[in-house]
DNA sequence: CTCCTTAAC
DNA sequence: GGAG
DNA sequence: GTTA
């Protein structure tokens, strides 16, 4: 059996049910115990080579399960005198010979099956999911039992963010990792004594967990929280093209509204800080998934006026399940790869000719030869600026992102949204590593990138992975494709908020 | 003590 | 800040 | 330095 499956295999893993008649379990009543096999994703023959295994080491395996009949066996009464185990339980008992003492080592940490989830009066089961060194190598999904923790430690994460911007992110990235660590757990935290010992969860995130567990909130987060430097950081920060050094200069120059920002004579602006300032009141809202689904719906029809059979898929927060967004992620691609090397400039050039965008940062894939940042006045011609030499349009020097502002006019004379919209272009034979790379989360992407390098000697980007070792790109056509390639467990889009 | 995602403008 |  |  191959140890490290095992260890990813999240949840829905085959595991084995063991079932004691006799009072007490010693080496002496092994025969006394029904060993249940539960096949999930066990192929046949693995199943029936561990059957005999088994049986060779003196335990009979009575029955074998599929998820239905387990869900009907752990639903009924006596379900306290069965022990649910991981595979690594009966591994253990062929490596040693004879029957070895179940201990939490071998039980099952998280049952992802629904009716097991829903019997949960069982009180005994500890609070410890299986924290993963790498969180692309677990589920991670939008609601858990501790958002007042993890909201605790994502403030840190933000605050150090604006703390360290000079020296990089890195204490903000370990808030961030324990913030993942604790959405993993498969209860809410009642004792430290839970957490202590977890990934990524050292003394200053105890403390912190600590202070909330017993007093409900932390002293050292609500001083930030009410501090007036880290509000004026989070206020000018939410302003698009401002980041923590800018807001900190502004802070430091003495202005603390967004007003005062906006009416100050000396203050030297950036092009994309002053559209950031200009339209601040419509993009400092969230957006409603309701809402990001009749942006969505424009923005298909307009591309499929202006480039038929382009296939349009929303990525981003939205596609992980996120009921807001700060923006429209949205991914093009077409099966044509002549037609997605001049996709964007066709669907920006047709927007902004519906006068749909106000302003667009455009961007180029890989061979960079040429660059374009305009604002739209519906005059202009676009204006392609380069380095001193010439530019020259190459084949395979497409455009492939454009970062949006857009002014969406919804069905029948509604006031117009503008909204942040991200247009990404990708050739077909790039897509599924876009597609993830667009999909997210940051810090899904961030643990991905980090697991590959290091596990896999493997390069992920948006546009590939390439092995170091063998200097090769590998292909995928889909996601999962992804997954095998890096030796990993198929998460899906909304198990991907990490 | 070193490492912490990767790539564009 | 936390892990190796 | 800022964005994804
Ligand atoms: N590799 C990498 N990918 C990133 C980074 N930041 C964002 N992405 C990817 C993953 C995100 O899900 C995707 C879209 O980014 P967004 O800023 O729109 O965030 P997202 O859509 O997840 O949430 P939001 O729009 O804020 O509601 O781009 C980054 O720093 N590195
Ligand atoms: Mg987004
Ligand atoms: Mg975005």
């Amino acid at each position: 059996m191959d140890s490290k499956r095992r260890k990813q295999d999240e949840g829905e893993c085959d595991h084995v049910s063991k079932r004691h008649q006799g009072e007490k379990e010693d080496e002496g009543r092994r025969s006394e115990q029904v060993l249940y096999l539960v096949k999930n994703k066990l192929t046949a023959k693995h199943c029936n080579h561990l059957k005999s295994l088994a049986s060779k080491n003196g335990i009979s395996v009575t029955e074998t399960f599929n998820l239905e009949r387990v869900k009907e066996v752990l639903g009924k009464s006596d379900f306290g005198s069965t022990d649910v185990v991981t595979l690594d339980w009966l591994t253990a008992c062929f490596i040693e010979g004879r029957y070895v003492q179940v201990t939490d080592q071998y039980r099952l940490k998280e049952v992802r099956t629904e009716a097991v989830q829903t019997s949960e009066k069982k009180e005994s089961a500890a609070n410890v999911a299986e924290i993963t060194a790498y969180e692309c190598q677990r589920p991670t999904l939008l609601k858990h039992h501790n958002p007042h923790i993890t909201e605790a430690l994502e403030l840190l994460e933000k605050y150090y963010q604006f703390l360290d911007h000079k020296q990089g992110d890195t204490r903000a990235l370990a808030f961030r990792q324990a913030s993942c660590t604790i959405k993993a757990l498969p209860k809410r935290v009642t004792r430290v004594e839970e957490v202590r010992n977890l990934h990524r969860i050292g003394k200053h995130s105890i403390s912190v967990i600590e202070d909330i567990v017993l007093h409900g909130t932390s002293e050292e987060v609500e001083d930030i929280r009410q501090s007036d430097w880290f509000k004026c950081m989070e206020l000018f920060t939410s302003v698009y093209g401002c980041g923590p050094a800018t807001a900190d200069k502004w802070y430091k120059k003495g202005f603390r509204t967004i007003d005062e920002i906006k009416t100050s004579e000396t203050l030297e602006l950036r092009e994309l800080q002053k559209l950031g300032l200009l339209y601040y009141e419509d993009l400092s809202k969230s957006i409603p998934r309701d809402e990001v689904e009749v942006i969505i719906e424009i923005i298909k029809k307009e591309v499929s006026e202006c480039c038929p059979e382009t296939q349009v898929e929303a990525v981003g927060g939205y596609r992980r399940g996120k009921s807001h967004s700060h923006d429209v992620d949205l991914l093009l691609t077409h099966k044509d790869s002549s037609i997605t090397a001049t996709l964007l400039e066709s669907v920006v050039s047709h927007l902004k000719a519906k006068d749909m965008i106000i302003h667009a940062s455009v961007y180029v894939g890989q061979n960079t030869l040429s660059r374009v940042s305009e604002t739209h006045d519906s005059s202009a011609q676009p204006t392609y600026t380069s380095e001193g030499q010439q530019i020259k349009r190459v084949q395979f020097d497409h455009l492939d992102k454009a970062f949006c502002i857009m002014k969406l006019t919804r069905s029948h004379d509604k006031t117009p949204l503008i909204r942040r919209v991200d247009l990404i272009v990708t050739p077909p034979d790039q897509y599924p590593f876009s597609l993830v790379s667009w999909t997210g989360s940051k810090q899904f992407n961030r643990s991905l990138r980090r697991y590959s390098v290091k596990e896999c000697s493997k390069t992920v980007t948006a546009h590939g992975i390439f092995d170091i070792i063998e200097r090769k790109f590998s292909t995928a056509k889909t996601e999962r494709d992804i997954f095998d390639i890096l030796k990993l467990n198929y998460l899906e889009p909304w198990e991907r908020n990490c």
